[in-house]
DNA sequence: AGATAACTGAGAATCGAGTATCATCTCTCC
DNA sequence: GGAGAGATGATACTCGATTCTCAGTTATCT
């Protein structure tokens, strides 16, 4: 097994991705090429210093990374396979729910369901 | 110390509050009452499994809990005390953000900024 | 009062996510 | 070819959240 540029095969891997991937779920995906959990957690911690990535939390806990470049967008969580998709767009009237004396800094919007995959083979 | 309805201390303690709270918060909010971790945890456990509790998954890990019988509502998560208010009110034009095969069964908004204490006292 | 079952608090045990360590490996530069 | 720096994989470790255990407490019923 080649050794050497195990960081960027992370990369490239979260970069092809559909949605922001887990720790886990991105090892997962490089099971196979010998990446080891911790050369995951090094390339991402790397990653986000450095201002490629980012990370996003959602529902359901964990944290998940994804390339910075993406312009403003949400996400559609799947209640059965538990990846999360991109969704790009946004929505209004999101102003009006902040009461008196709070600042909005900013917002979340997740959609729960079921994705293509799962939703198809159900 | 009285011993005998620190469950119903707890459920009150979450009813009162305006926003749904984690173990950890609600025990702190109940430090003075003598009731320990495990009977939050137990008494939190409980209320879910009769119906009278939902739990919440918000951004940044832990699960909170509150009452069930709220109407529809999201929340707003202040980013200085972590805490979370109950926002009632809710967005339009989610349905055009879901992609083609995908079944959304349900949705989410958190909004986040600093709230009406942390921000008067910023 | 006495018996019994449910409840309780404290602390130990468990679990998962993420981090630190270390010996080994690979690349680069001489 | 050899030295040194950085990268790597396996694994031990840390940390916080949650659950389990157990002995003592309290309520209920008789």
């Amino acid at each position: 097994m080649k050794r050497a540029k195990q960081q960027l095969t992370v990369l490239r891997a979260l970069v092809e991705a559909d949605g922001p991937l887990s720790a886990r779920e991105l090892w997962s995906r490089l099971s196979g090429t010998g990446v080891g959990l911790a050369t995951v957690y090094r390339a991402l911690q790397r990653g986000v210093e450095e201002g490629m990535l980012e990370s996003v939390e959602l529902l359901g806990g964990g944290v998940r990374y994804e390339p910075k470049d993406r312009e403003h967008h949400h996400y559609f969580l799947c209640s059965t396979c538990d990846h999360a998709f991109d969704l790009f767009g946004c929505v209004e009237g999101l102003e009006s729910l902040v009461p008196d004396g709070f600042q909005m800094m900013g917002h979340e919007v997740v959609l729960l369901g079921t994705c293509d995959g799962c939703g198809a083979a159900a």
